[in-house]
DNA sequence: AGCACGCCGACT
DNA sequence: GTCGGCGTGCTC
């Protein structure tokens, strides 16, 4: 007596293979279950699967087919909501099932064997008991109080208990979106005693902060266990418990990254998506997921309520939360004031014209006039610089030689801190040479500024100002001032970030310089002064994305400042810039996101471009940039030659436009060339349609004589970068 | 994707 | 003579 049983396995969508491959079974097995079965050589992980007409696999010769080799059956099968959520993610972004549903499962789920696996829970499980028996574990302390709320916080959260939603809470920083969300968590756990919520957040870095808030509410109430997080700095084990927590139901509340989107929770009420504009929530390889857009798919699949929230949400949430009269779908809800400073004004936003300063000065006379006074009273200021290292480019005067990277086509940054010379994007690092390496000279100097310049211009600047006396007995009066930089490099270590960030906590620091990661949610209490250096950049970018993303930079690091309301009352925001007057600094100045967001929509309107079409775009890389684009402007050719052919498939292709290849901006990478090529349609659903029926052409495109030398290529649905 | 098989260059 | 480069092919 044997069953036939079809299986998901670790396999991307190339020839030969089918979306869902046949086993035999001594028994039926539900869908969802784990399985581990043979495949080729090896042994894998599988999920067994209930095949929609789409995916049925076409006869199996019964001799090919194998036994399974073991059922997991420690672990409850994954629930219908879970393999939908697959399937819908393996559709929209155009990969194989098998990818996606094993790449959705904690890593080291694939490594144990079922008899490790049972090992593991019983000893998991025996450790649970003794927990429990000891009375100091023992949960149910009296409740934390939660802060009284805001008025708006109260109107909100009235709004979110009543209504279906889906929300875009649009509150300013400090506005108290996170409370909103305790609290929204609270209400649902207390209400329902099996309920779960999943809480996201863009980084990795942010995790820490939300956890000891979740922490700090919710374990006092259900027990250290309730609450767990789910993001790729974990290792492997903890990765697999909190997994195993989440689908087992003991964890009541999820927190992570995107990845968390995945997580199975068999009783989940609640989707917030905290940040939801940060870009972060993209997945930039396998499959190209958005979290956000599937935490709204999930939230309908669920019957969940979910929240999107953010100071400067992404336009195309915006755009879905304008009233529904006129279409939106979203409930849009506004927090405009700061929590405890309603009559405090936000920092005020200063532009400095730099075409009015010395030529090449980095710091304007008048801002840096500021730091200094504010040095000098004991208030911290924060200088952003996105571009980390000491210069981006190292250039000989003699002979015009660059510090090219040999494998990409881009400028290694000088590193003076080790002097190297690194490339940002294959790694490459060399010493830096003493003399230029083409015509000998001795004299080559660095172009622009990175944060490791600024750090050690600011500390000569500022070398003559003596700090005053502060709480912090290692550095008493009369002490010079402390200048620390916190980017990529310097936190390249474990724990480095919190470490330095408890530093500015403490006070040791007085200026901190810094990338974007200090622009992010760290909340930084005594900050009275953030600059912003050079912005410009952004405004000229060819990604029509760019504006939207300094904007919500420039909000953020301005959040930065000012929180700490007995200082509040005067911070400041500086931004040099040579373009004073632009509409963009203009709407940031009254920190008026709508009217920047209508005068963004209007552009993209008129363009035609996201949110009023649908793109995709494909990638392929390959030894040479001609093989790269013949690949793709073969498989674009093929698509309109063969695809109309295919019955019912004119109308499809009328609705879509195939862009010709072009090189990516950064042509070269690690000895690789890429080029890229744009889809683009008015209609969701017809783009999906094409690619779906695209995916078996251009794996024949593959086959062509003229793409020898291609070395893979990817599709990238609703990418955030053009 | 893994993992094998298979056919051509520099080394103990 | 072997070790090892990655091209091609297969996996229910």
């Amino acid at each position: 007596m044997s069953e036939w049983l079809h299986v998901l396995v670790p396999t991307p969508a190339h020839a030969g293979l089918g979306p869902v491959l046949t086993y035999r079974s001594k028994e039926v097995l539900a869908a969802g279950t784990l399985v581990r079965v043979p495949l080729g050589k090896r042994e894998t992980l599988g999920v067994v699967w209930q095949s929609d007409a789409a995916e049925a696999t076409g006869e199996m010769q019964p001799d090919k087919v194998r036994d399974i080799a073991g059922v997991i059956d420690t672990i409850a099968p994954l629930n219908d909501q879970w393999q939908q959520l697959i399937r819908f993610s393996a559709q929209y972004y155009q990969r194989a099932l098998g990818e996606v549903a094993l790449a959705a499962l904690p890593p080291q789920l694939r490594e144990l064997s079922p008899e490790q696996m049972l090992r593991r829970r019983q000893r998991s499980l025996r450790a649970a008991e003794k927990k429990a028996k000891s009375p100091a574990q023992g949960k149910v302390t009296a409740a934390p109080l939660a802060p009284v709320l805001s008025s708006e916080q109260s109107q909100v959260l009235g709004d979110i208990e009543s209504q279906a939603g889906p929300f875009l809470l649009f509150g300013a920083t400090g506005s108290g979106k996170t409370e909103v969300y305790l609290q929204c968590v609270q209400t649902l756990l207390e209400r329902d005693p099996l309920a779960q919520a999943l809480v996201m957040v863009p980084e990795i870095n942010l995790t820490p902060q939300l956890e000891s808030r979740f922490r700090e509410r919710f374990a006092p109430l259900y027990g250290e266990h309730a609450v767990v997080s789910l993001h790729s700095g974990m290792t492997n084990p903890q990765r697999l418990n909190a997994w195993l927590a989440a689908h087992e139901g003991h964890a009541r509340i999820v927190l992570g990254t995107r990845m968390a989107i995945f997580a199975s929770m068999p009783h989940l009420q609640l989707i917030v998506v905290d940040e939801e504009h940060d870009p972060s929530y993209k997945s930039g390889e396998g499959a190209r997921y958005s979290a956000r857009d599937l935490a709204l798919y999930r939230g309908k699949l669920e019957d969940a309520k979910v929240i999107l929230g953010s100071a400067t949400p992404s336009l195309e949430s915006w755009y879905q939360s304008r009233p529904s009269a006129e279409g939106g779908r979203y409930v849009r809800l506004h927090m405009p004031s700061r929590i405890g400073s309603e009559t405090q004004a936000l920092p005020l936003i200063r532009r400095v014209d730099m075409n009015h300063q010395p030529r090449k000065a980095v710091f304007s006379i008048p801002l840096l006039e500021a730091i200094k006074e504010r040095v000098l009273r004991g208030e911290q200021c924060m200088v952003f610089l996105n571009r980390r290292g000491y210069a981006p480019v190292l250039h000989c005067a003699d002979c015009g030689w660059k510090s090219e990277c040999p494998h990409c086509s881009a400028f290694r940054v000088f590193h003076k801190i080790d002097r190297s010379l690194r490339c940002h994007h294959c790694g490459f690092t060399e010493r830096v040479p003493r003399a230029c390496p083409t015509c000998g000279n001795l004299d080559i100097s660095p172009i622009g500024q990175g944060t490791e310049q600024i750090e050690e211009h600011l500390a000569a600047l500022l070398a003559d100002i003596r700090r005053p006396g502060t709480q912090s007995p290692q550095f008493p009066e009369g002490e010079p001032v402390r200048v620390a930089r916190i980017d990529a490099d310097s936190t390249r270590l474990k724990g480095s970030l919190q470490i330095q960030l408890a530093a500015v906590h403490a006070g040791d620091v007085d200026v901190l310089v810094g990338t974007q990661m200090i622009a992010k949610g760290h909340d930084f209490r005594r900050i009275t002064l953030v600059a912003a250096v050079n912005p410009d950049g952004a405004l000229f970018s060819s990604d029509f994305r760019a504006p939207e993303r300094l904007f919500s930079l420039l909000m953020q690091a301005a959040g930065r400042a000012g929180r700490d309301a007995s200082l509040g009352h005067n911070s400041e925001v500086w931004i040099q810039t040579f373009q004073p007057a632009h509409p963009l600094y203009a709407a940031l100045k009254q920190y008026d996101y709508p009217a920047f967001a209508q005068s963004q929509l209007n552009d993209r309107a008129q363009a035609g471009m996201p949110p009023f079409s649908f793109q995709a775009l494909v990638r392929a890389d390959a030894r040479s940039q001609d093989t790269a684009q013949a690949f793709l402007n073969a498989a674009s050719a093929n698509a309109q030659t063969d695809m109309v052919a295919w019955p019912g498939w004119e109308d499809a292709l009328q609705d879509i436009t195939l862009y010709p290849a072009v090189p990516m901006r950064i042509q070269r990478v690690a000895n690789v060339e890429r080029a890229q090529m744009l889809v683009e349609s008015p209609s969701r659903s017809a783009l999906q349609r094409f690619l779906n029926g695209w995916q078996s052409v251009l794996h024949a495109t593959r086959k062509q004589d003229e793409c020898k030398g291609l070395i893979r290529w990817a599709i990238d649905v609703d990418p955030l970068a053009i």
